[in-house]
RNA sequence: UGAGUCGACCGGACGGUCGCGUCGGUGCUCCGGCACCGCCGAGGAAAGUCCGGGCUCCACAGGGCAGGGUGGUGGCCAACAGCCACCCGGGGUGACCCGCGGGACAGUGCCACAGAAAACAGACCGCCGGCUUCGGCCGGUCAGGGUGAAACGGUGGUGUAAGAGACCACCAGCGAUCCGGGUGACCGGAUCGGCUCGGUAAACCCCACCCGGAGCAAGUCCAGACAGUGUGCGUUCGAGGGCGGCCCGCCCGAGUACACGGGUAGGACGCUGGAGGCGGCCGGCAACGGUCGCCCGAGAUGGAUGACCGUCAUCCGGGAACCGGCGACGGCGCCCGGUACACAGGACCCGGCUUACAGGUCGGCUCAUCCC
RNA sequence: GCCCCCGUGGCCCAACUGGCAGAGGCAGGCGACUUAAAAUCGCCAACGGUGCGGGUUCGAUUCCCGUCGGGGGCA
């Protein structure tokens, strides 16, 4: 599924993207995007980690959330850029919804974050977002 | 047939197509990994974490106090707060179910309101006797009254001024002795005694028995990073530590405690075959034990098991026959439609307990009704 | 893995050793003040089987057991 280069692993990684002063943050009823671009990584693949707390249910059903989730992830690697950090964290809702409905809710949040991510990255190396 | 009660068990199977994880093999590689093939891949509760162990370390696991746990008896078990059998008390017509089920003459506390009086004796109304200034006072008494969850045995009689276990008979309860049964809890019976002395220990407590502390982030090894400064105490006159609350005892011991500052948190082992499961035989009422044979392929580390299709099975609803029987009813099997679904995922491993759970299977027993 | 705490009116929360469930605040209604409102002051009632199930006790918010939900701490 997600080759483990795409994988975020680190638990500092994680709060890094999740808590950064520079990251980007988009969601809708199911999913919250959050997404940062480090300038360490630049040119790297870029990778995707999962957050779905106990408020989503039960392990059976966060199992379920988090496989539907990956498989998303994993067929829109392509259009995700190169050297970003994304955490998709999963929202209470996202235990009733359908596969179809977390995929299009996933693409919703990536059209509207990906032309904010993209116009900061051109805006300038200096990271000043606001 | 209906109602009920107890116990044991299953938790879809087979085939196909996609998909996920460890391991092995092959190939490719920009050495990060990728592709293909193959084996294997969660539960009855894996859960809650309520108990008990194994294992590892803390000195060899030591003594006392404190603290905690258990609580009818006998047995089983590695151990337990678990299991089995029995006893006692309570509930049910019954099968059966429920019980934290030691001690209230070791001591302390509490028992609101009501009531005269709430624990050891006393006496409000009343009853009886005496006195009276007719308002009551003194004495006797607790049968009757009312209160309360609970009021100092119950019924009948003797007795008396009125009464009372004051006395008598029977009953209930308590205690002692003896006899019989049982390993025991206890049960059955006889005699005698004083006539009887509330409840609460899931209040403190007492008694008996049990418990050292931590937990796989235990612990062991490898690799790697860094920078010290200040203050206190101290080197056989011993700081500090092992040691979890205190004391003792034992051991280690030359550095150590605190504050500020700095660094690291990468990998491997532990890691799964064990009080293991199934079957036969033997012992035991049973839990369980013994013995023989067979069978056992998850070990992840942001953390793997799912989806769809087909067939079968199961169940539900409806329909039409056939066979057996006097009958209540039973049996066989067909057609149509619907239907795979709950609770829930290992993280060191076991034994229990508790809780959640769609649907279903099998068996024991009880009660009621009907038929012969 | 280990260990704690909490659950009571619509909300935040008291109720001490078991004995009449509400002290207080917010919110609500009425009145006063004001041209009107806010703030302030006074008065008012309503609302509950103390999260749930069971037990001990004459009697349980309190004690005990189980369970559900919420919150927190340590490694």
């Amino acid at each position: 599924m997600l080759p483990s280069r795409h994988r975020l692993r680190a638990s500092e990684d994680f709060t890094a993207t999740l808590r950064s002063r520079r990251g980007l943050r988009s969601g809708s009823a199911t999913v919250v995007i959050h997404t940062t671009m480090t300038g360490t990584r630049a040119g790297c693949p870029p990778r995707v980690g999962f957050v779905v707390s106990k408020g989503v249910g039960n392990a059976v059903t966060r199992n379920l959330v988090k496989r539907r989730l990956r498989a998303l992830l994993a067929q829109r690697i392509s259009v995700l850029p190169a050297g970003g950090d994304f955490v998709v964290r999963a929202n209470p809702a996202a235990a009733q919804a359908s596969y179809a409905q977390l995929g299009a809710d996933v693409d919703r949040v990536l059209n509207k974050l990906l032309p904010r991510l993209a116009a900061v990255d051109a805006s300038g190396d200096s990271g000043q977002v606001s």
